[in-house]
DNA sequence: TCAAATTACGAAAACGATTAAGTAAAATAA
DNA sequence: TTATTTTACTTAATCGTTTTCGTAATTTGA
């Protein structure tokens, strides 16, 4: 392994010497700095990290915190591109990605000392349980930090528009006519309440009367209990024209139940997925949805965190708005 | 940050006893031992991985090869879930995994480079393109590693059985009364081939008479190909009555050419997938396919990776194949 | 022409651990 | 009792960098 050292030998410099020359300092000649760089590169020198790490403090290394639940994780269609964003975007900009865990060696340990331990220049959270105590310790130590779909106080978020989702969608079900709209939403998290408070403004707006019933909950992802969701909305005496699921899954779900009644999507009934994963487009027939710019969330997610790493005063903790749009498919009929 | 020089004074000892100590030498008495043990754990005390990496050279830190082509990466469930088994392994033995890119902070480097810098203790390869001369340079540095469905010279491989796969399925067919059978077959790859050879086994097992016309090649996840290749199939004039698909994916698209065609499922012809996605089960209907146990493979990489890196003597590099199993759906017509 | 400022480099300490080698004290052997 | 071995530590070197501080040599200023 060629080290400092070497190209300092090589080059008749000191040590010190070639560091500085390598990294840009001020008080190199020109001519030394070309002599080590070029040495450098003809003897194939890379840096060793754990010495860089060990000095600096710096590892250029994101620690990610995607926990994999038993109905979402590396599975789910959203977090895999969230995740391909986000090693392409720091792929990009030089950085490499771990994954962070509960265990050093054999022992237990917080995600606090876990990124401690590991030394990560900064954090993204995506895909977990914001209310884990483990989560808010970790918030609150203060590395650079980036949430996904979640805002804590004073942190950096990326989320998706969920309010102007819903609206655009709303919008679009309004001009193909439909009244009567359900909306079975997902389980309790800011990104279930800011849909939801968006579909009932729509709804004030539109002058729509969503009775008690059009409105469910059902955990994302969760296909048995979409289905019995639907089950309860075809059974009611004024039926909705339309369902809005929680994302396409729980749509897919809805759908071969309302198949199974003898109905057919969308001329007996209209239904409304939302992520856009690549089964929506090519289910028959296609679901209509709101495709979220997934891997945009992701590489955002770096850029500002990258942001945070190496520009701690000058960058602001913002909350970044990621905008989605309406995928038109066929399961949305015109009235 | 609490070093094991604060534990020393803590203790009234030297570094050097702390560290022993911790590491359980043998030349420490079990009175101090315990007593800088306790005083670790009480002043939280987490060795900093930097300084073990520079002095030891080791880092508890797996490298993953994870290409992300156009047609697969992480989006493919299949890979989704190989990586999964790869965390989840990978956390419950202490050891972090790291994706492997080609930079190092503005440096184009290759593969080879990046895991040196880093430090990696392993490597696992997965969802790559083997021929890649930059993973065959990898492959030949002698750095401790697992590669996932393909078996390089003298390297410690983790493949499904993809003969067994294919025998499966074609005794499953054959048990359904089918003998008129298409394979239409992903591309180039040693996963293919064995399939291929598989299929043909058992199509003179059974003595059935394979016309050229009933295989082809078609991308695996390329769905527009698929349709096309069905296309083709249907349009023969002796019909298979059942055709099998590289990947549960394409098979969706077979299915909706053949819809469209105004057949139907499993009726007028019978499909069969692979991989076993779990669209391929809530799809209606439900698609037969052989389910390969994707997180099995991953776990498994990881725990023969780290018998590699910690028992480099008497771990052999065998190739380790994972069994999958038949899925039985509705898309496969007793005849 | 001589002092002051600038330029270009080197010596050495430091980061936080590990580990070989050395050494007193205690235990055992002769 | 004395020599030898064992036990339980400590000292100090080391891993590969970065960075502070010091210092010759050169340039500039007056």
């Amino acid at each position: 392994m060629v080290s400092v050292k070497d190209i300092a030998a090589a080059c008749h410099v000191s040590v010190a010497t070639v560091s500085k020359a390598l990294n840009d300092y001020s008080d190199i000649s020109e001519k030394t700095r070309t002599l080590v760089k070029a040495k450098a590169a003809e003897m194939g020198y890379l840096p060793n990290m754990a010495a860089v790490a060990l000095k600096t403090s710096r590892t250029y290394n994101i620690g990610i915190l995607f926990v994999d639940g038993a109905n979402s994780g590396l599975k789910h269609e959203f977090f895999a591109r969230v995740l391909q964003g986000i090693k392409s975007q720091a792929e990009s900009q030089g950085y490499c990605i771990t994954f962070i865990t509960n265990r050093i060696g054999d022992k237990e340990v917080s995600y606090k000392e876990y990124c401690r331990n590991r030394q990560f220049d900064g954090v993204i959270i995506a895909c977990i349980d914001f209310n884990d105590p483990q989560v808010l310790e970790l918030v609150n130590t203060g590395i650079p930090l980036v949430t996904i779909d979640h805002v804590f106080n004073n942190t950096m978020a990326i989320t998706s528009d969920n309010v102007k989702g819903i609206r655009d969608l709303m919008e679009y079900l309004y001009e193909m006519g439909h009244r009567k709209i359900a909306y079975i939403h997902g389980g309790d998290s800011s990104v279930t309440q800011a849909r939801v408070t968006s579909f009932y403004q729509c709804a004030e707006r539109f002058g729509l009367n969503i009775p008690s019933e059009y409105v469910m909950e059902c955990e994302y992802h969760d296909i048995e209990e979409s289905a019995h969701c639907t089950e309860k909305l075809l059974d009611l005496k004024d039926r909705p024209t339309c369902i809005l699921y929680p994302d396409d899954y729980t749509a897919i779900g809805g759908i071969n139940l309302i198949k199974n009644r003898g109905l057919s999507i969308p001329d007996d009934i209209s239904v409304v997925g939302y992520d856009g994963i690549s089964y929506a487009e090519i289910h028959e027939p296609s679901i209509t949805t709101l495709k979220q710019e997934a891997e945009e969330m992701g590489s955002q997610a770096v850029a500002h965190l990258i942001d945070l790493i190496e520009r701690p005063k000058t960058t602001l903790k913002e909350q970044i708005v990621v905008q989605g749009a309406v995928l038109i498919g066929n399961s949305v009929k015109k009235n």
